[in-house]
DNA sequence: GCCGTTTTCGGCCCGACTGTTTTCAGTCG
């Protein structure tokens, strides 16, 4: 882990412990730094060697000192102080549904309840209904949360999530008593995982919308329901939330309900100084409550004097500053791609012959597709070595005589030894149009060897990108320690790429070291590293790390036609 | 604990739903 990664998971940690304390204020002040921390560009302590912790925003004496300790020591006192004030399974008992800050005391106090076991011991033998506040109803809540912490998964892969949410705006729109269907949430941030989805309907008649909610298909629990919101879960542990509005609110809920929450503290706090109220019925003028906007976003943002923000970057990483500003980037957009820059076909490990990719890809809006195949040194998934290879190159340029208007490029992705050097000889490298350079093994010899094991990479004069810098597996597999400063530096003299693979559980490069690669004026390359013709379709997820990552069209080469992708990958 | 185009002290976003209460606290998003 970073040392950044490893700060904001201290301060984390004291930003929930003062929010089981029920001390809200403290408690966002250590998460906001420790998300500023998190997604900050330069190394932690080397802002702290020079003395600017207290420059990062968020960050003030207190929190500076704690960073601090924990540079110095490697342990962080406040953290401990605050541990010991506070039952020692507290933060065990935080996540479960419904049971908060006040409950948690109390079930401490009054059962000496310390953890969910026992917790469920307590309820199980109708402890729980006695305490004050509490009922029969409430205590089989509690089993229940219990029953989904064990049960649940935390969160979902956002490409395994998409197709999901298309259903169910499609079952929306069927309402008679729906006009609008949408939806919010960090699935429309387009962030990497989703914990749950947020449907939002315009309607008159909120109830119907709700009653017809709650009787789709696969529902197996409603949790609650109302006359404008109802919660339920979908199949075994999908956690679905519908919110409806009169059409006039749109925007604003839209806006509300879309996030993030920091995004939308600072939106609120900035509507205040202006003398505004903002909620998810609109913007209202505070002297006389007048509705000022509120039936779309843009209006909302443009009354407080804002360009208008994308979703992507609703995650108070300095948007609302920049639009405030004017100087939001021009983002890329998800019909600027052009082509694909990493398949895999059924030469190596891919299930798709050449001519299925490129009708595939043609169905798809797309004018050309690197085929990327392994490379020898991966015997596991049948790597090419030199005279498959051009076979396959020869395969390649037949197809192509055939093809108009779209075009296969002869690639690869060459496997990246331990000594840095590649498992095929220039003498075929410089006879491919793209080649993709990836580390597929030894993901633990340190910091110092990965990133020279890059860097020597990078400097090979014929590869094109690197293949998913980082390596990580969302919710499996840390990223390798890689001093990406150094990579990008050495990539943007080279002029070589770096890749966003979109599969759905790589998205590697992430949003935060894509926007660090374009401050380093490093190009974009995106693959969805497909193995089989549906993958093809994840794409899109790429584009969208690419936005979030604030990249523009020229920061991303798929968006170049292809005789403009030649001239560049041939430096 | 942080922060300042009203403020260096006193604020810090705002509303819906539930289960327990007889008017509201706790939790969530």
């Amino acid at each position: 882990m970073s040392a950044n990664a490893e700060v904001a998971r201290i301060l984390y940690e004291i930003g929930e412990l003062y929010a089981i304390k029920g001390e809200s204020f403290p408690s966002r002040a250590y998460l906001i730094a420790a998300q500023r921390i998190e997604s900050l560009q330069d190394d932690i302590r080397s802002v702290y060697e020079k003395g600017e912790l207290q420059v990062i925003p968020g960050v003030g004496k207190s929190i500076a000192a704690a960073i601090e300790e924990f540079l110095e020591s490697g342990g962080c006192s406040h953290l401990q102080k605050l541990r010991e004030s506070l039952p020692s399974g507290a933060q065990e008992l935080m996540a479960l549904e419904g049971i908060g800050p006040k409950t948690i005391m109390k079930l401490f106090y009054e059962l000496k309840v310390t953890s969910i076991d026992q917790l469920e011991k307590a309820a199980r033998s109708g402890k729980v209904r006695k305490l004050k506040g509490f009922g029969p109803i409430s205590e089989k809540n509690v089993l229940q949360a219990i029953e989904d912490y064990r049960g649940f998964q935390k969160r979902f892969l956002l490409g395994q999530i998409l197709p999901v949410l298309r259903e169910i705006e499609e079952y929306m729109s069927s309402c008679g008593a729906v006009l609008r269907v949408d939806f919010g949430g960090s699935a429309r941030r387009m962030k990497e995982t989703v914990g749950d989805l947020d449907i939002l309907v315009a309607s008159e008649k909120g109830e119907e919308a709700v009653e017809y909610f709650i009787s789709m298909p696969r529902v197996t629990r409603v949790i609650s329901k109302g006359s404008t919101r109802s919660t339920i879960i979908v199949g075994s542990n999908l956690q679905v939330d519908l919110r409806a509005v009169p059409p006039e609110s749109f925007g604003a809920a839209l806006q509300y309900f879309t996030g993030s929450k920091e995004h939308n503290i600072k939106l609120r706090t900035l509507a205040v100084k202006l003398g505004y109220k903002l909620n998810e019925y609109g913007l209202f003028r505070r002297k006389d409550d007048k509705k000022v906007a509120g039936e779309t976003e843009e209006t909302i943002y443009q009354t407080l004097g804002l360009e208008y923000v994308e979703p992507e970057l609703r995650e108070d990483r300095g948007e609302i500053e920049a639009a405030m500003k004017g100087s939001l980037p021009n983002l890329v957009k998800y019909g600027d791609v052009r082509g694909d820059l990493h398949v895999h076909s059924s030469w190596s490990d891919g299930n798709i012959e050449l001519d299925e990719i490129a009708e595939g890809a043609q169905q798809l809006g797309l004018e050309y597709i690197a085929i990327c195949d392994h490379s020898r040194s991966l015997g596991i998934a049948r790597g090419l070595d030199e005279k498959r290879l051009r076979k396959q190159m020869k395969a390649i340029e037949k197809l192509n005589r055939n093809l108009e208007g779209f075009m296969l490029l002869k690639g690869i992705e060459v496997n990246i030894m331990a000594d840095g050097g590649f498992d095929l000889s220039n003498d075929i490298l410089k006879d491919l149009d793209f080649v993709v350079a990836s580390i597929h093994s030894g993901f633990k010899s340190g910091m110092k060897k990965m990133t020279d094991r890059l860097i020597s990479a990078i400097h090979n004069e014929y590869v094109s990108t690197i293949g998913h810098p980082t390596g990580r597996l969302i919710q499996r597999r840390q990223p390798y320690p890689v001093d990406l400063k150094k990579v990008f530096g050495a990539a943007a003299d080279q002029r070589v790429m770096m890749e966003i693979n979109a599969l759905p559980n790589r998205l590697d490069l992430n949003d935060v070291n894509c926007k660090g690669a374009m401050e380093h004026d490093v190009s974009i390359s995106i693959g969805t590293d497909a193995h089989a013709l549906g993958q093809l379709r994840y794409l899109p997820l790429g584009v969208s790390v690419a936005r979030r990552g604030w990249l523009q069209t020229k920061d991303v080469a798929n968006t170049l036609r292809i005789r403009e992708l030649f001239r560049k990958v041939s430096r």
